[in-house]
DNA sequence: ATTATCTATAGATCTATAGATAATGC
DNA sequence: ATTATCTATAGATCTATAGATAATGC
C-alpha cells in the first residue's frame, strides 16, 4: 500500500502538479483512507519531494544514456533528437510538470541540483569537444554548445508544452496527434542539421 | 476601486495562476477587504474570466501587427521573430500562464476560439501565399506553414519558459539574463533563416 | 508487540453571501 | 436613493494528528 500511494501520488501529481492534488485526492485513488497516507509519508510536501526526487532520476537516466560516442557526429545529433521525443512521448506531462514545480516550489533547486547537475557536465564536455573538432575542420557551422542544445530542446519540447493548446483549439484526435509528433519530430531533426551543417 | 482591483487581479493570476490566487491575496494586494472583490465581479471564476479575455485580446494585438507586408520575405520573418521576442520580454510570465491555463481550465477554449481564431487566419493566409511564391522560385526550401510558425514560436517562447529553470540552475543576475535572451534571439534569427534558404 | 489501517476531529484556508454602515449623486 | 465599502459568518475544502481497531510477526 505505501508503494501503491507513491505511485498513485506520482501519476496525479505529474498531471495536475502539487497544489493540484489533495492528498485526499491521493488516498482516494489508492483505495484507502487519507490518514495513510500521512502515515507513510507524513507531510504532503515529504510525499511530493520524494516524487520529485524519482521523477528527476528516471529523468536523468533516459536523457544521459542517449550520448554514445560510436556513430558519426551528425548520428549522435539525430540520436539525442530521437532518444528525447520518444522519452517525451511516454511522459508527455513532464516538461509541463517541471517547469510548474521549479518556478513555483522555491526548495526545489536543491533536489535539481543534487540530482541532475553532477549528471550534465560530463555529457556537455564530451559534446563540447565533439563540437570543437567538427568546426575546426569546416564540417560544421560556428555555434556554442549552450545554443545547440537549447536549440535541440526548444524545438523538441515545444510540441508537447503546446499540445494541450493545441489539442483544444485545432481539435485533432489522437492518431493526428501522433502524426503531428512524428513530423514535428522530422522536422526538428532537419533544422538542427540544416543550423550545423557547413556547405 | 473596481479597475484596481481587476488591474491586481490580472498582474497575480498571471504571475501564480487561477489556483494560485485568493480572493483574499487580490483584495490584499488591492487594499480593500475580501467582500468587495465579489461585489464588484460576484465569482472568482468570473473575475478569471475577464482577466484571461483582456490578456489575449492585448496579445492579438501584438502579435497580429507585426507582420506587415511592405519588405522582403526574410526581413518579414526576421520581423516576426523581432516582435515576438520583444513582446515576451515585456510580458515573460505569459507563456506558462496560458499554457497552464489552457491545460487546466476546460472551458477556457471557448473564448480562445473567440478572441483568437478569426484573426489567426488571415496572417497564416498571407504568409503561406508569400511562402509559397518563395518556393516556387526556388529562393526557399519546402517547409509548411505550420511548421514553419512552430519552429518560430518554439525557438522564441521556449527560453521565456525554460527562464525559471535555468535561474535555478544556473543562477544567474538581471544582466547575464538579458544578454541570454539577446543571444537567444539572434540564434532563432540564425535558425530560422539557414533553414529556410536555399542556397 | 509492532505495524497497518481506520474514524473523528481540530485548525487553517478559502469562496461567497447577508446585512450593516459610509459615501455619493440627485 | 443608490452605490461603495465593511464586518461577520456559513459552508466547503484541505492538512495533519490523536486515538481506536485490525492485521502481522515473533
Amino acid at each position: 500500500m505505501e508503494r501503491l500511494i507513491l505511485s498513485v501520488a506520482k501519476d496525479l501529481f505529474l498531471e495536475k502538479g502539487f497544489s493540484g492534488v489533495s492528498t485526499t485526492d491521493i488516498a482516494a485513488k489508492a483505495g484507502c483512507n487519507q490518514a495513510l497516507v500521512h502515515y507513510y509519508f507524513r507531510t504532503k510536501s515529504n510525499l511530493f519531494k520524494i516524487v520529485f526526487k524519482d521523477v528527476l532520476s528516471q529523468l536523468k537516466e533516459k536523457i544521459f544514456t542517449s550520448y554514445n560516442s560510436k556513430a558519426s557526429f551528425e548520428e549522435k545529433i539525430t540520436e539525442i533528437i530521437d532518444v528525447h521525443f520518444s522519452m517525451l512521448q511516454e511522459n508527455p506531462y513532464l516538461p509541463m510538470f517541471l517547469m510548474n514545480e521549479i518556478s513555483n516550489n522555491k526548495d526545489i533547486s536543491l533536489i535539481i541540483q543534487e540530482v541532475f547537475l553532477s549528471s550534465i557536465y560530463p555529457v556537455m564536455d564530451s559534446l563540447q569537444k565533439d563540437l570543437q573538432t567538427e568546426i575546426a575542420e569546416g564540417r560544421v557551422r560556428e555555434i556554442s554548445v549552450f545554443n545547440l542544445l537549447l536549440d535541440i530542446v526548444s524545438l523538441n519540447l515545444f510540441i508537447f508544452i503546446a499540445e494541450p493548446v493545441m489539442k483544444n483549439i485545432l481539435g485533432y484526435n489522437e492518431k493526428e496527434r501522433q502524426e503531428v509528433i512524428e513530423e514535428r519530430k522530422n522536422e526538428a531533426k532537419k533544422v538542427i542539421l540544416l543550423r550545423l551543417k557547413a556547405n
